[in-house]
RNA sequence: CGGGGUAUGGCUCAAUUGGCUAGAGCAUCUGGUUUGGGACCAGAGGAUUGUGGGUUCAAGUCCCACUACCCCGACCA
């Protein structure tokens, strides 16, 4: 706990990994690829559930649960589904351990199971075949259900929280009597995404659309918003897809319209995972730890007392505790730290490690002036204020670094896009984020210039200006242009 | 699966390039002094040097095999 983190210049890599450990967030686990997500972190992966959770409510979707196994010739109904996620499926051949003549414990051959079982990769399938037997009529559209589960995808290059063999989420499934309908949700849970990352993460997004090679196995189309980390590098925080009918026709899922005709339905589905912590963490935090944006933090406000003899401490978390009872009636979390083995400067550091965006300090000096010490985490300012009215400054406070940092990101964000209209240009400001460039539309351009500068169109954005132009690579004509970078 | 690297108390590293009882910092425990930015002093405990084999009078150090982990690529919410 005492050594030093590495800087983001020194090896931004390193600096996240040290982060995600040492704020107490989450570990590698004994099973390669998988994390062990730690208490204090699952608190915040708990306030962004509650906090997505109310909105997918709030737009008339109900929570229901679907099994972990999928049978394997579900998972081939969809061509190109299965084409996306044959190469990373766990799969489940036996239900039985045995004892062998050497006393260890092996598969038992005798248990194999006459299907192979998968364990989900995402659950398109085994949902659209319960759907099925519960869509007949155009009575029973539209069908709103959300799913919070973990998902197992057999990655190659594991990263804590961004890339991890097991991760959570939440996966919205939807069926619509039109397409227009299905397509009109999709955009709208791309905006609920949008809404929570940029209003409670206080992360900035970019909206758009996949090109057809970044789009999912099995949509028609799939819309994202994509974030900047602070190494210039984009992230995709969330998708949201417009299926088409294609899962519909592969689980020969039909509704009788009001005519009486028979139809297929047209789906939407749409998630977010633990991958957001990771971006919480890139976005936001520095070389002394974490930041939180105070709507996610666990705790908002820590107090710290500072003293040099017991009798001091009585008076002291006296006050404590009336300050913490003032700002916990503003529904503000409050922790006072009176941990007597701990020195206050450690405490300091520790609590800035783990990202809590306020800290108030109370000590004599404090008393005899009627003030306390506050000290924004975003900033590392500190002030001293009366502590008359506290509840009120550290609210006011709390507001002021949800925008700071919502603001801060914004204009990072914007210091390293720029448009450029050349091959040797965009080579060169690809290094520093995102940059927007003209592109012919195929997908042969789009492989050649990764293969050339390991960026990635990361997606056309919606509404996105028409402007008349040369393909950078091509210098064939390109009617927008669309946001290169590197990604994660 | 390809290319590179590492493996030494709980953690981070050292050990004269093959030489004596494998050292230090952090952490832990004890006592004291402290408390407004990760304190200080004194003391204590804690290691079959990843596993197996080989070379040698002598191996943490050299050789071979295996295993695990990290970084870079392919894959990706």
């Amino acid at each position: 706990m005492a050594e030093k983190l590495p800087t983001r210049e020194e090896n931004y890599s390193e600096w996240y990994n040290q982060i995600a450990i040492k704020a107490d967030l989450a570990e590698h686990s004994a099973v390669k690829g998988c994390m062990v997500i730690k208490p204090y972190g699952y608190a915040i992966w708990e306030k962004m559930q509650r906090a997505l959770d109310d909105m997918f409510k709030a737009t008339g979707h109900v929570n229901a649960y679907f099994p972990l196994l999928i049978p394997k010739s579900f998972l081939s109904k969809e061509a190109s589904h299965v084409e996306g996620f044959a190469k990373e499926c766990a799969v489940v051949t036996h239900y039985r351990l045995k004892t062998n003549d050497k006393g260890e414990i092996v598969v038992d051959e005798n248990a194999k199971l006459e299907e192979e079982l998968i364990v989900r990769p995402t659950s398109e399938t085994i949902i659209w075949n319960s759907y099925k037997n519960w869509i007949q009529s155009y009575r029973d559209l539209p069908l709103l259900i959300n799913q919070w589960a973990n998902v197992v995808r057999w990655e190659m290059r594991p990263r804590l929280f961004l890339r991890t063999v097991e991760f959570l989420w939440q996966e919205g499934h939807t069926a619509h009597a039109t397409a227009d309908e299905a397509v009109t949700e999709a955009k709208k849970m791309l905006d609920v995404y949008t809404d929570f990352v940029e209003n409670w993460m206080a992360i900035p997004v970019i909206k758009g659309v996949k090109t057809e090679s970044e789009r999912f196995a099995g949509a028609v189309e799939t819309y994202c918003i994509e974030a900047m980390m602070q190494d210039g590098k984009a992230l995709q925080t969330g998708t949201s897809h417009f299926l088409g009918q294609n899962f519909a026709k592969a689980f020969d899922v039909k509704f009788a319209d009001k005519e009486g005709k028979l139809e297929y339905v047209w789906a939407t589905s749409w998630g977010v995972s633990t991958r957001l912590m990771g971006a919480l963490i890139m976005a936001h935090s520095d070389d002394s730890g974490l930041v939180l944006p105070p709507k996610l933090a666990p705790t908002q406000v820590v107090i710290v007392p500072i003293y040099k003899e017991a009798t001091e401490l009585e008076t002291l978390t006296a006050v404590a505790n009336t300050i913490k009872k003032s700002l916990e009636l503003k529904g503000i979390s409050v922790k006072y730290d009176d941990d007597d083995t701990q020195r206050p400067g450690w405490k300091f550091a520790e609590y800035e490690l783990k990202g809590v965006p306020i800290r108030i300090a109370l000590g004599a000096r404090d008393l005899k002036n009627g003030t306390v010490e506050i000290a924004r985490r975003d900033t590392k300012e500190k002030i001293n204020s009366p502590l008359e009215g506290i509840a009120e400054t550290v609210e006011n406070t709390l507001q002021l670094i949800q925008k700071n940092l919502y603001e801060r990101a914004l204009a990072f964000r914007q210091s390293h896009t720029c448009e450029v209209n050349t091959l040797a240009e965009f080579k060169e400001k690809i290094e520093q984020g995102f940059v927007s460039a003209h592109w012919d539309g195929t997908a042969e351009t789009e492989l050649k210039i990764k293969e050339e500068t390991k960026a990635t169109i990361r997606c056309i954005p919606l509404n996105n200006t028409q402007e008349k132009g040369k393909c950078i690579y091509t210098g064939k004509p390109s009617a927008q242009r669309v946001i290169f970078a590197k990604a994660y």
